[in-house]
DNA sequence: TTAGCCTTGATG
DNA sequence: CATCAAGGCTAA
């Protein structure tokens, strides 16, 4: 009875923290907490001393929910959000791969057809890249095509993956769910403070979709609940940090 | 190879 | 019927 409740509770307690548009100070503490996790960088280093360079990163067990699960998100270069004009927001309108004007969703996530493509071809082709750089290439619209290696690993890092075997586990709500916890921290991370309110109102009706959902859900997804539990007060970098 | 466009199949 | 996303197609 407590452990639903408190998945309950948390649910619209933890959102109460963006009461008004600064954001800021409203719950409590524990919304600048996030700083703890650090998103830059993190997901390039699944293979910090693999092979020097040029190792394949096609590896098929990223594309599936197989032992470690999600990808960690990253951090776009479309965050260039930093002109604080751009109320526009919408990161979610840009690709977290390379920026450009997203076509729907496309492998789990709001991408450009670019992109789509990109990963289509990759995974029906098997293609295997390499890198001849340090595999941590800026990807964006004009460079997407320099390193094939480090567009198909950001597009892993940002959570693209067949579908199907996807989202069977957890259900194409937690999924969305979990993208935009991701892109909560990114807007946190930019102290784009109104775009954060507009997220957690983006958030909060994710979180009652997918917690209707998996109310009557396996245990798999309660558990999964259970990190986001945590999470909502601490937006995650990274979709590991919330199924680990 | 890329990326825009088209067709297909599923869903409501 | 409309919408959406996966996959096919093909001109640069
Ligand atoms: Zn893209
Ligand atoms: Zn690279």
């Amino acid at each position: 009875m407590d452990q639903q409740s408190g998945l309950m509770s948390l649910n619209m307690s933890a959102f109460d923290l963006s009461p008004g548009p600064d954001g800021s100070g409203s719950g409590g503490g524990p919304s600048s907490a996030s700083q703890q996790y650090v998103p830059q960088g993190a997901a390039y280093q699944c293979a910090p001393d693999q092979q020097p360079f040029g190792y394949a990163n096609l590896d098929t067990s990223y594309l599936f929910p197989t032992g470690t699960g999600e990808p960690g998100a990253y951090l776009p270069a479309a965050a260039t959000v930093c002109d604080q004009t751009d109320t526009k927001d919408v990161i979610e309108e840009l690709c977290p791969v390379c920026g450009d004007k997203v076509s729907g969703y496309h492998y789990g996530l709001l991408t450009c057809e670019s992109c789509k493509g990109f990963f289509k071809r990759t995974v029906q082709n098997k293609k295997v890249y390499t890198c001849v750089a340090e595999r941590a290439c800026h990807i964006d619209k004009t460079q997407r095509k320099r390193c094939p290696f480090c567009r198909f690993q950001k597009c892993l890092d940002v959570g693209m993956k067949l579908e199907g075997e996807s989202y069977k586990l957890y259900g194409i709500y937690i999924h969305k769910l979990l993208c935009r916890f991701v892109y909560l921290h990114r807007y946190q991370n930019h102290n784009s403070f109104g775009n954060v309110g507009r997220m957690q109102a983006r958030l909060q009706s994710a979180a009652e979709m997918a917690l209707h959902h998996a109310a009557a859900a396996s245990a798999e997804k309660l558990k999964v609940w259970l990190r986001i539990e945590t999470a909502v007060c601490n937006p995650p970098a990274t979709f590991q940090q919330l199924i680990p």
